[in-house]
DNA sequence: TATAAAAGTTAGATTAACCTAACAAAAATA
DNA sequence: TATTTTTGTTAGGTTAATCTAACTTTTATA
Protein backbone atom coordinates (compact mmCIF):
# COMPACT_ATOMS: atom_id res chain seq x y z
CA UNK A 1 0.00 0.00 0.00
CA UNK A 2 1.42 3.21 -0.94
CA UNK A 3 1.90 6.54 1.43
CA UNK A 4 -0.12 9.42 0.53
CA UNK A 5 2.91 11.49 -0.35
CA UNK A 6 4.12 8.28 -2.49
CA UNK A 7 0.32 8.83 -4.40
CA UNK A 8 1.49 11.81 -4.84
CA UNK A 9 4.73 11.48 -6.49
CA UNK A 10 3.24 9.08 -8.69
CA UNK A 11 0.29 11.43 -9.55
CA UNK A 12 2.96 14.77 -10.46
CA UNK A 13 4.84 12.61 -12.57
CA UNK A 14 1.94 11.36 -14.36
CA UNK A 15 0.61 15.22 -14.80
CA UNK A 16 4.01 16.20 -16.06
CA UNK A 17 4.60 13.70 -18.64
CA UNK A 18 1.16 13.80 -20.00
CA UNK A 19 1.99 17.22 -21.09
CA UNK A 20 4.43 16.25 -23.32
CA UNK A 21 3.13 13.18 -25.25
CA UNK A 22 6.15 12.54 -27.06
CA UNK A 23 8.55 11.96 -24.02
CA UNK A 24 6.89 10.83 -20.88
CA UNK A 25 9.90 11.91 -18.73
CA UNK A 26 10.32 14.71 -15.99
CA UNK A 27 13.66 16.54 -14.50
CA UNK A 28 14.15 16.17 -10.75
CA UNK A 29 13.66 19.90 -10.31
CA UNK A 30 10.61 20.12 -12.22
CA UNK A 31 8.73 17.29 -10.33
CA UNK A 32 10.14 19.21 -7.27
CA UNK A 33 8.91 22.07 -8.32
CA UNK A 34 5.28 20.40 -9.11
CA UNK A 35 4.87 19.07 -5.63
CA UNK A 36 6.27 22.21 -3.98
CA UNK A 37 9.23 20.53 -2.23
CA UNK A 38 13.06 20.86 -2.69
CA UNK A 39 14.90 18.88 -4.91
CA UNK A 40 16.66 17.39 -2.51
CA UNK A 41 13.40 15.85 -1.28
CA UNK A 42 12.14 14.66 -4.42
CA UNK A 43 15.56 12.83 -5.23
CA UNK A 44 14.93 10.79 -1.97
CA UNK A 45 11.73 9.61 -3.12
CA UNK A 46 12.65 8.74 -6.47
CA UNK A 47 15.20 6.43 -5.11
CA UNK A 48 12.11 4.99 -2.97
CA UNK A 49 10.23 4.63 -5.78
CA UNK A 50 12.71 3.02 -8.16
CA UNK A 51 12.81 0.47 -5.09
CA UNK A 52 9.14 -0.33 -5.14
CA UNK A 53 9.17 -0.52 -9.45
CA UNK A 54 6.73 2.24 -9.48
CA UNK A 55 9.21 4.42 -11.54
CA UNK A 56 12.31 4.34 -13.88
CA UNK A 57 14.95 6.58 -12.68
CA UNK A 58 19.01 6.65 -13.23
CA UNK A 59 21.59 8.77 -10.88
CA UNK A 60 21.38 12.29 -13.17
CA UNK A 61 18.59 11.03 -15.78
CA UNK A 62 14.77 11.96 -16.42
CA UNK A 63 12.20 9.82 -14.00
CA UNK A 64 9.25 8.04 -16.41
CA UNK A 65 6.33 5.89 -14.65
CA UNK A 66 6.45 2.03 -15.10
CA UNK A 67 3.45 0.18 -16.32
CA UNK A 68 2.76 -0.25 -12.90
CA UNK A 69 3.75 3.25 -11.06
CA UNK A 70 1.46 4.46 -14.39
CA UNK A 71 -1.29 1.91 -12.97
CA UNK A 72 -1.07 3.43 -9.83
CA UNK A 73 -1.26 6.69 -10.91
CA UNK A 74 -4.16 6.84 -13.21
CA UNK A 75 -6.32 5.46 -10.17
CA UNK A 76 -5.29 8.49 -7.61
CA UNK A 77 -6.53 10.48 -10.39
CA UNK A 78 -9.52 8.45 -11.14
CA UNK A 79 -10.07 8.91 -7.34
CA UNK A 80 -9.80 12.55 -7.86
CA UNK A 81 -11.95 13.65 -10.22
CA UNK A 82 -14.57 11.23 -9.16
CA UNK A 83 -14.47 12.98 -5.84
CA UNK A 84 -14.71 16.46 -7.89
CA UNK A 85 -17.50 15.16 -9.97
CA UNK A 86 -19.61 14.66 -7.06
CA UNK A 87 -18.60 17.75 -4.93
CA UNK A 88 -19.98 19.57 -7.91
CA UNK A 89 -22.87 17.78 -8.98
CA UNK A 90 -24.54 17.04 -5.26
CA UNK A 91 -22.73 18.89 -2.95
CA UNK A 92 -23.45 22.46 -4.78
CA UNK A 93 -19.18 23.22 -5.38
CA UNK A 94 -17.94 25.32 -7.70
CA UNK A 95 -15.67 24.62 -10.23
CA UNK A 96 -12.82 25.91 -8.71
CA UNK A 97 -13.57 25.21 -5.24
CA UNK A 98 -13.62 20.96 -6.11
CA UNK A 99 -10.12 20.40 -6.49
CA UNK A 100 -8.40 21.53 -2.86
CA UNK A 101 -10.83 19.56 -1.62
CA UNK A 102 -10.28 16.41 -4.05
CA UNK A 103 -7.05 16.50 -3.03
CA UNK A 104 -7.25 15.34 0.16
CA UNK A 105 -10.24 12.59 -0.97
CA UNK A 106 -8.10 11.00 -3.86
CA UNK A 107 -6.50 9.69 -0.57
CA UNK A 108 -9.10 7.14 0.78
CA UNK A 109 -8.24 3.87 0.92
CA UNK A 110 -11.09 1.56 -0.10
CA UNK A 111 -11.93 0.11 -3.76
CA UNK A 112 -15.39 -0.43 -2.58
CA UNK A 113 -15.77 3.46 -1.99
CA UNK A 114 -14.56 4.24 -5.40
CA UNK A 115 -16.60 1.63 -7.25
CA UNK A 116 -19.60 2.89 -5.68
CA UNK A 117 -18.87 6.11 -5.92
CA UNK A 118 -18.38 6.02 -10.00
CA UNK A 119 -21.93 3.90 -9.90
CA UNK A 120 -23.92 6.72 -7.93
CA UNK A 121 -22.42 9.15 -10.67
CA UNK A 122 -23.60 7.21 -12.97
CA UNK A 123 -20.25 6.09 -14.61
CA UNK A 124 -19.56 9.95 -15.67
CA UNK A 125 -16.53 10.31 -18.35
CA UNK A 126 -15.77 13.89 -17.59
CA UNK A 127 -15.15 16.08 -14.24
CA UNK A 128 -16.34 19.03 -14.09
CA UNK A 129 -13.12 20.67 -15.56
CA UNK A 130 -14.24 18.67 -18.45
CA UNK A 131 -11.00 16.09 -17.68
CA UNK A 132 -11.42 12.51 -18.80
CA UNK A 133 -12.27 10.05 -15.78
CA UNK A 134 -10.25 6.76 -16.10
CA UNK A 135 -12.59 3.98 -16.03
CA UNK A 136 -12.11 1.17 -13.67
CA UNK A 137 -10.17 -1.03 -15.91
CA UNK A 138 -7.34 2.07 -15.53
CA UNK A 139 -8.14 3.38 -19.33
CA UNK A 140 -7.31 6.50 -19.42
CA UNK A 141 -8.32 8.46 -22.78
CA UNK A 142 -6.51 11.47 -24.09
CA UNK A 143 -8.83 14.19 -26.07
CA UNK A 144 -7.71 14.90 -29.34
CA UNK A 145 -5.61 18.29 -29.83
CA UNK A 146 -6.76 20.30 -32.34
CA UNK A 147 -7.58 24.33 -32.90
CA UNK A 148 -11.30 25.66 -32.16
CA UNK A 149 -11.97 26.53 -36.35
CA UNK A 150 -11.35 22.42 -36.59
CA UNK A 151 -13.85 21.68 -34.14
CA UNK A 152 -16.88 19.71 -35.23
CA UNK A 153 -20.28 21.92 -34.96
CA UNK A 154 -22.52 20.21 -31.84
CA UNK A 155 -18.79 19.38 -29.92
CA UNK A 156 -17.55 20.17 -26.41
CA UNK A 157 -14.58 20.92 -25.91
CA UNK A 158 -11.81 23.22 -24.09
CA UNK A 159 -8.95 26.10 -24.41
CA UNK A 160 -5.32 24.45 -23.48
CA UNK A 161 -3.41 26.96 -25.62
CA UNK A 162 -3.31 29.60 -28.03
CA UNK A 163 -0.62 29.94 -31.10
CA UNK A 164 -0.63 33.89 -31.12
CA UNK A 165 0.67 35.38 -27.96
CA UNK A 166 0.21 39.30 -28.93
CA UNK A 167 -1.30 41.10 -26.22
CA UNK A 168 -4.05 42.01 -29.03
CA UNK A 169 -5.32 38.13 -29.27
CA UNK A 170 -5.09 37.55 -25.53
CA UNK A 171 -7.52 40.58 -24.79
CA UNK A 172 -9.42 39.65 -27.23
CA UNK A 173 -9.47 36.37 -26.33
CA UNK A 174 -10.41 37.66 -22.63
CA UNK A 175 -13.17 39.75 -23.88
CA UNK A 176 -14.72 37.10 -25.80
CA UNK A 177 -15.10 35.12 -22.30
CA UNK A 178 -12.62 32.35 -22.94
CA UNK A 179 -10.30 31.19 -20.13
CA UNK A 180 -8.16 28.45 -19.89
CA UNK A 181 -9.66 25.01 -19.07
CA UNK A 182 -13.43 26.19 -19.10
CA UNK A 183 -15.68 24.03 -21.06
CA UNK A 184 -16.69 26.01 -24.81
CA UNK A 185 -19.50 24.27 -26.97
CA UNK A 186 -19.52 24.85 -30.62
CA UNK A 187 -23.19 26.19 -31.34
CA UNK A 188 -23.12 26.43 -35.52
CA UNK A 189 -20.71 27.88 -38.30
CA UNK A 190 -22.61 30.23 -40.04
CA UNK A 191 -22.13 28.79 -44.55
CA UNK A 192 -22.00 32.65 -45.30
CA UNK A 193 -19.26 33.80 -43.22
CA UNK A 194 -17.60 31.07 -42.00
CA UNK A 195 -18.39 32.47 -38.32
CA UNK A 196 -18.82 30.10 -35.69
CA UNK A 197 -20.70 30.72 -32.98
CA UNK A 198 -19.27 29.42 -29.37
CA UNK A 199 -21.29 28.94 -25.98
CA UNK A 200 -18.75 29.35 -22.94
CA UNK A 201 -20.10 29.34 -19.18
CA UNK A 202 -23.89 29.99 -20.38
CA UNK A 203 -23.07 32.76 -22.70
CA UNK A 204 -23.07 33.40 -26.48
CA UNK A 205 -20.48 34.26 -29.15
CA UNK A 206 -19.24 34.29 -32.22
CA UNK A 207 -15.96 33.92 -33.65
CA UNK A 208 -13.64 34.35 -37.30
CA UNK A 209 -12.13 30.97 -38.32
CA UNK A 210 -9.13 33.29 -38.42
CA UNK A 211 -9.40 33.89 -34.49
CA UNK A 212 -10.34 30.26 -34.31
CA UNK A 213 -7.45 28.81 -35.54
CA UNK A 214 -5.37 30.58 -33.37
CA UNK A 215 -7.06 29.09 -29.92
CA UNK A 216 -5.96 25.19 -29.52
CA UNK A 217 -8.62 23.16 -28.01
CA UNK A 218 -8.82 19.47 -26.66
CA UNK A 219 -12.36 17.71 -28.12
CA UNK A 220 -14.28 15.65 -25.61
CA UNK A 221 -16.66 14.51 -28.18
CA UNK A 222 -14.49 13.31 -30.73
CA UNK A 223 -12.52 10.06 -31.45
CA UNK A 224 -10.95 9.31 -28.05
CA UNK A 225 -7.13 7.66 -27.91
CA UNK A 226 -6.44 5.23 -25.13
CA UNK A 227 -2.92 6.08 -23.68
CA UNK A 228 -1.70 3.44 -21.65
CA UNK A 229 0.58 1.15 -24.01
CA UNK B 1 -5.18 22.75 12.93
CA UNK B 2 -5.19 18.94 14.02
CA UNK B 3 -3.34 15.84 12.56
CA UNK B 4 -4.80 13.18 11.84
CA UNK B 5 -3.40 11.40 15.15
CA UNK B 6 -4.35 14.28 17.32
CA UNK B 7 -7.83 14.13 16.03
CA UNK B 8 -7.61 10.26 16.48
CA UNK B 9 -6.39 10.87 20.22
CA UNK B 10 -9.10 13.13 21.05
CA UNK B 11 -11.28 11.00 19.92
CA UNK B 12 -10.23 7.99 22.05
CA UNK B 13 -10.63 10.26 24.97
CA UNK B 14 -13.97 11.60 24.13
CA UNK B 15 -15.24 7.91 23.65
CA UNK B 16 -13.54 6.47 26.68
CA UNK B 17 -14.60 9.69 28.92
CA UNK B 18 -18.48 9.63 27.75
CA UNK B 19 -18.84 5.56 29.09
CA UNK B 20 -18.55 6.22 32.44
CA UNK B 21 -20.71 9.52 32.66
CA UNK B 22 -19.51 10.37 36.45
CA UNK B 23 -16.01 11.03 35.82
CA UNK B 24 -14.92 11.56 32.09
CA UNK B 25 -11.18 11.25 32.49
CA UNK B 26 -9.27 8.39 31.40
CA UNK B 27 -5.39 6.94 32.19
CA UNK B 28 -2.71 6.34 29.92
CA UNK B 29 -2.80 2.83 29.46
CA UNK B 30 -6.27 2.79 28.44
CA UNK B 31 -6.16 5.31 26.05
CA UNK B 32 -3.18 3.37 24.83
CA UNK B 33 -5.26 0.48 24.18
CA UNK B 34 -8.02 2.26 22.62
CA UNK B 35 -5.69 3.55 20.31
CA UNK B 36 -3.25 0.30 19.36
CA UNK B 37 -0.11 2.27 20.26
CA UNK B 38 2.37 1.31 23.55
CA UNK B 39 1.49 3.84 26.96
CA UNK B 40 4.83 5.30 26.09
CA UNK B 41 3.70 6.35 22.87
CA UNK B 42 0.15 7.95 24.19
CA UNK B 43 2.06 9.57 26.84
CA UNK B 44 4.25 12.05 24.19
CA UNK B 45 1.07 12.80 23.00
CA UNK B 46 -0.66 13.54 25.98
CA UNK B 47 1.70 16.27 26.83
CA UNK B 48 1.76 18.04 22.94
CA UNK B 49 -2.53 17.79 23.61
CA UNK B 50 -1.94 19.60 26.79
CA UNK B 51 0.79 22.22 25.56
CA UNK B 52 -2.20 22.77 23.21
CA UNK B 53 -4.48 23.35 25.74
CA UNK B 54 -6.82 20.77 24.15
CA UNK B 55 -6.90 17.92 27.57
CA UNK B 56 -5.93 18.51 30.80
CA UNK B 57 -3.13 16.25 32.28
CA UNK B 58 -0.85 15.97 34.93
CA UNK B 59 2.09 13.39 35.56
CA UNK B 60 0.63 9.91 37.07
CA UNK B 61 -2.66 11.50 36.69
CA UNK B 62 -5.73 10.57 34.40
CA UNK B 63 -6.33 13.00 31.49
CA UNK B 64 -9.64 14.82 30.45
CA UNK B 65 -10.79 17.17 27.95
CA UNK B 66 -10.68 20.87 28.07
CA UNK B 67 -13.60 22.80 26.26
CA UNK B 68 -12.12 23.65 23.11
CA UNK B 69 -10.65 19.60 23.26
CA UNK B 70 -13.83 18.33 23.11
CA UNK B 71 -15.27 20.51 20.77
CA UNK B 72 -12.45 19.41 18.27
CA UNK B 73 -13.33 15.69 19.02
CA UNK B 74 -17.16 15.88 18.78
CA UNK B 75 -16.88 17.54 15.22
CA UNK B 76 -14.20 14.77 14.34
CA UNK B 77 -17.35 12.06 15.74
CA UNK B 78 -19.87 14.50 13.95
CA UNK B 79 -17.58 13.61 10.54
CA UNK B 80 -17.53 10.07 10.71
CA UNK B 81 -21.53 9.67 11.70
CA UNK B 82 -22.29 11.76 8.95
CA UNK B 83 -20.13 9.85 6.86
CA UNK B 84 -21.21 6.46 7.90
CA UNK B 85 -24.94 7.53 6.95
CA UNK B 86 -23.40 8.86 3.12
CA UNK B 87 -21.98 5.30 2.83
CA UNK B 88 -25.24 3.29 4.26
CA UNK B 89 -27.83 5.57 2.48
CA UNK B 90 -25.67 6.30 -0.26
CA UNK B 91 -23.18 3.63 -1.76
CA UNK B 92 -25.22 0.78 -0.45
CA UNK B 93 -22.29 0.27 2.34
CA UNK B 94 -23.42 -2.46 4.85
CA UNK B 95 -23.55 -1.44 8.54
CA UNK B 96 -20.80 -3.42 9.53
CA UNK B 97 -19.08 -2.05 6.56
CA UNK B 98 -19.37 1.81 6.88
CA UNK B 99 -17.06 2.32 10.47
CA UNK B 100 -13.51 1.12 8.61
CA UNK B 101 -14.06 3.85 5.56
CA UNK B 102 -15.58 6.57 7.73
CA UNK B 103 -12.45 6.56 9.92
CA UNK B 104 -10.56 7.24 6.80
CA UNK B 105 -13.15 10.17 5.50
CA UNK B 106 -13.34 11.79 8.88
CA UNK B 107 -10.38 13.59 8.91
CA UNK B 108 -11.33 15.33 5.47
CA UNK B 109 -10.67 19.03 6.05
CA UNK B 110 -13.14 21.34 5.05
CA UNK B 111 -15.83 22.38 7.03
CA UNK B 112 -18.00 23.77 3.44
CA UNK B 113 -17.46 20.01 2.76
CA UNK B 114 -19.06 18.69 6.49
CA UNK B 115 -21.59 21.11 6.31
CA UNK B 116 -23.12 20.29 2.35
CA UNK B 117 -22.87 16.77 3.33
CA UNK B 118 -25.08 17.36 6.37
CA UNK B 119 -27.93 19.08 4.12
CA UNK B 120 -27.42 16.11 1.42
CA UNK B 121 -28.69 14.32 4.08
CA UNK B 122 -31.23 16.00 5.20
CA UNK B 123 -29.45 16.63 8.71
CA UNK B 124 -29.99 13.37 10.02
CA UNK B 125 -29.63 12.88 13.97
CA UNK B 126 -28.81 9.10 14.10
CA UNK B 127 -25.90 7.01 12.11
CA UNK B 128 -26.34 3.47 10.84
CA UNK B 129 -25.69 2.17 14.02
CA UNK B 130 -28.42 4.31 15.98
CA UNK B 131 -25.64 6.94 17.30
CA UNK B 132 -26.29 10.26 17.90
CA UNK B 133 -24.64 12.74 15.42
CA UNK B 134 -23.36 16.10 16.98
CA UNK B 135 -24.96 19.15 15.78
CA UNK B 136 -23.15 22.29 13.16
CA UNK B 137 -22.66 23.68 16.58
CA UNK B 138 -21.20 20.74 18.63
CA UNK B 139 -23.91 19.72 20.42
CA UNK B 140 -24.52 16.44 21.34
CA UNK B 141 -27.17 14.37 22.72
CA UNK B 142 -26.79 11.47 24.87
CA UNK B 143 -30.04 8.95 24.62
CA UNK B 144 -31.69 8.33 27.78
CA UNK B 145 -30.45 4.79 29.21
CA UNK B 146 -33.11 2.58 30.84
CA UNK B 147 -34.38 -1.31 30.34
CA UNK B 148 -36.38 -2.33 27.49
CA UNK B 149 -39.51 -3.14 29.87
CA UNK B 150 -39.44 0.52 30.34
CA UNK B 151 -39.17 1.72 26.31
CA UNK B 152 -42.27 3.38 25.18
CA UNK B 153 -44.41 1.59 22.18
CA UNK B 154 -43.35 3.00 18.75
CA UNK B 155 -39.61 4.43 20.11
CA UNK B 156 -36.58 3.47 18.44
CA UNK B 157 -33.85 1.69 20.76
CA UNK B 158 -30.85 -0.41 20.59
CA UNK B 159 -29.13 -2.55 23.03
CA UNK B 160 -25.68 -1.60 25.47
CA UNK B 161 -26.01 -4.05 27.48
CA UNK B 162 -27.90 -6.82 30.21
CA UNK B 163 -28.07 -7.13 33.69
CA UNK B 164 -28.37 -10.92 33.71
CA UNK B 165 -25.31 -12.52 32.29
CA UNK B 166 -26.30 -16.49 32.81
CA UNK B 167 -25.81 -18.52 30.03
CA UNK B 168 -29.10 -18.96 29.85
CA UNK B 169 -30.43 -16.01 29.60
CA UNK B 170 -27.74 -15.08 26.94
CA UNK B 171 -28.51 -17.90 24.78
CA UNK B 172 -31.95 -16.61 25.05
CA UNK B 173 -31.20 -13.15 23.99
CA UNK B 174 -29.35 -14.46 20.90
CA UNK B 175 -32.48 -16.73 19.40
CA UNK B 176 -34.24 -13.61 19.51
CA UNK B 177 -32.43 -12.57 16.99
CA UNK B 178 -30.63 -9.20 19.35
CA UNK B 179 -26.91 -7.92 18.86
CA UNK B 180 -25.87 -5.25 21.18
CA UNK B 181 -26.09 -1.98 19.76
CA UNK B 182 -28.55 -2.95 16.56
CA UNK B 183 -31.58 -1.02 16.16
CA UNK B 184 -34.88 -2.51 18.11
CA UNK B 185 -38.32 -1.05 17.54
CA UNK B 186 -41.00 -1.22 19.97
CA UNK B 187 -44.08 -2.70 17.66
CA UNK B 188 -46.82 -3.05 21.07
CA UNK B 189 -47.74 -4.51 24.51
CA UNK B 190 -50.09 -7.09 24.93
CA UNK B 191 -52.48 -5.73 28.06
CA UNK B 192 -53.85 -8.96 28.67
CA UNK B 193 -50.34 -10.75 29.31
CA UNK B 194 -47.55 -7.68 29.22
CA UNK B 195 -45.78 -9.25 25.87
CA UNK B 196 -42.99 -6.74 24.14
CA UNK B 197 -43.45 -6.95 20.46
CA UNK B 198 -40.35 -5.95 18.97
CA UNK B 199 -38.82 -5.83 15.39
CA UNK B 200 -35.01 -6.45 14.85
CA UNK B 201 -33.35 -5.87 11.50
CA UNK B 202 -36.80 -6.98 9.98
CA UNK B 203 -37.80 -9.66 12.29
CA UNK B 204 -40.18 -9.27 14.86
CA UNK B 205 -40.35 -11.54 18.18
CA UNK B 206 -42.26 -11.29 21.23
CA UNK B 207 -41.03 -10.76 24.58
CA UNK B 208 -42.25 -11.22 28.31
CA UNK B 209 -41.37 -8.17 30.92
CA UNK B 210 -38.82 -10.67 32.94
CA UNK B 211 -36.42 -11.09 29.72
CA UNK B 212 -36.90 -7.11 28.86
CA UNK B 213 -36.28 -5.93 32.11
CA UNK B 214 -33.17 -7.26 32.08
CA UNK B 215 -31.99 -5.95 28.32
CA UNK B 216 -30.62 -2.54 29.29
CA UNK B 217 -31.55 -0.04 25.82
CA UNK B 218 -30.86 3.41 24.94
CA UNK B 219 -33.40 5.42 23.34
CA UNK B 220 -33.32 7.76 20.36
CA UNK B 221 -36.97 8.88 20.86
CA UNK B 222 -37.02 9.55 24.01
CA UNK B 223 -36.01 13.52 25.35
CA UNK B 224 -32.11 13.59 24.80
CA UNK B 225 -30.05 15.35 27.16
CA UNK B 226 -27.39 17.59 26.03
CA UNK B 227 -23.58 16.49 27.26
CA UNK B 228 -21.43 19.62 26.41
CA UNK B 229 -21.27 21.10 29.91
C1' DT C 1 36.15 23.90 -26.29
C1' DA C 2 36.46 26.09 -21.87
C1' DT C 3 33.61 27.99 -18.62
C1' DA C 4 29.43 29.38 -16.56
C1' DA C 5 24.79 28.11 -15.48
C1' DA C 6 21.44 24.74 -14.59
C1' DA C 7 20.18 20.42 -12.92
C1' DG C 8 20.85 16.77 -9.88
C1' DT C 9 23.01 14.47 -5.76
C1' DT C 10 24.81 13.67 -1.08
C1' DA C 11 25.43 14.40 3.77
C1' DG C 12 23.68 15.72 7.87
C1' DA C 13 19.57 17.81 10.61
C1' DT C 14 14.76 18.16 12.00
C1' DT C 15 9.96 16.77 13.21
C1' DA C 16 6.09 13.62 14.08
C1' DA C 17 4.79 9.34 15.45
C1' DC C 18 6.06 5.33 16.72
C1' DC C 19 8.99 1.67 19.35
C1' DT C 20 11.76 -1.01 23.49
C1' DA C 21 13.84 -1.21 27.84
C1' DA C 22 14.51 0.49 32.18
C1' DC C 23 12.73 2.99 35.87
C1' DA C 24 9.30 5.38 39.18
C1' DA C 25 4.91 6.03 41.31
C1' DA C 26 0.44 4.52 42.74
C1' DA C 27 -2.75 0.99 43.82
C1' DA C 28 -3.92 -3.51 45.34
C1' DT C 29 -3.18 -7.23 48.35
C1' DA C 30 -1.04 -10.49 51.50
C1' DT D 1 2.21 -1.95 56.62
C1' DA D 2 5.27 -4.22 53.42
C1' DT D 3 5.32 -6.11 49.12
C1' DT D 4 3.75 -7.09 44.71
C1' DT D 5 1.30 -5.70 40.75
C1' DT D 6 -0.38 -2.28 37.86
C1' DT D 7 0.13 1.99 35.85
C1' DG D 8 2.71 5.66 34.11
C1' DT D 9 7.20 7.92 32.76
C1' DT D 10 11.75 8.63 30.78
C1' DA D 11 15.60 7.87 27.79
C1' DG D 12 17.18 6.57 23.64
C1' DG D 13 16.27 4.69 18.97
C1' DT D 14 13.69 4.13 14.22
C1' DT D 15 11.27 5.55 9.96
C1' DA D 16 9.13 8.75 6.64
C1' DA D 17 9.24 13.07 4.84
C1' DT D 18 11.04 17.16 4.90
C1' DC D 19 14.93 20.77 5.04
C1' DT D 20 19.84 23.36 4.12
C1' DA D 21 24.37 23.50 2.47
C1' DA D 22 27.92 21.73 -0.11
C1' DC D 23 29.17 19.15 -3.96
C1' DT D 24 28.97 16.89 -8.77
C1' DT D 25 27.37 16.17 -13.31
C1' DT D 26 25.29 17.76 -17.41
C1' DT D 27 23.98 21.30 -20.52
C1' DA D 28 24.28 25.73 -22.56
C1' DT D 29 26.91 29.52 -24.14
C1' DA D 30 30.66 32.82 -24.83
Amino acid sequence: MLSTTEENYLKALLQLTLEQADKAEAGTNELAAQLGVKPATANDMLKKLREKQLINYEKYGKSSLTTEGRKQAIEVVRKHRLWETFLYEHLGFSWDEVHEVAEQLEHIQSSKLIDRLDQFLNYPSFDPHGDVIPSASGEMKIPAKKTLNEEEVGHHCKMVGVKDNSATFLQYVDKVGLRMNQPIKVLSRQPYDELIEIEVNGQKSSVSPRFAENIVIVCNDCELQKNNS
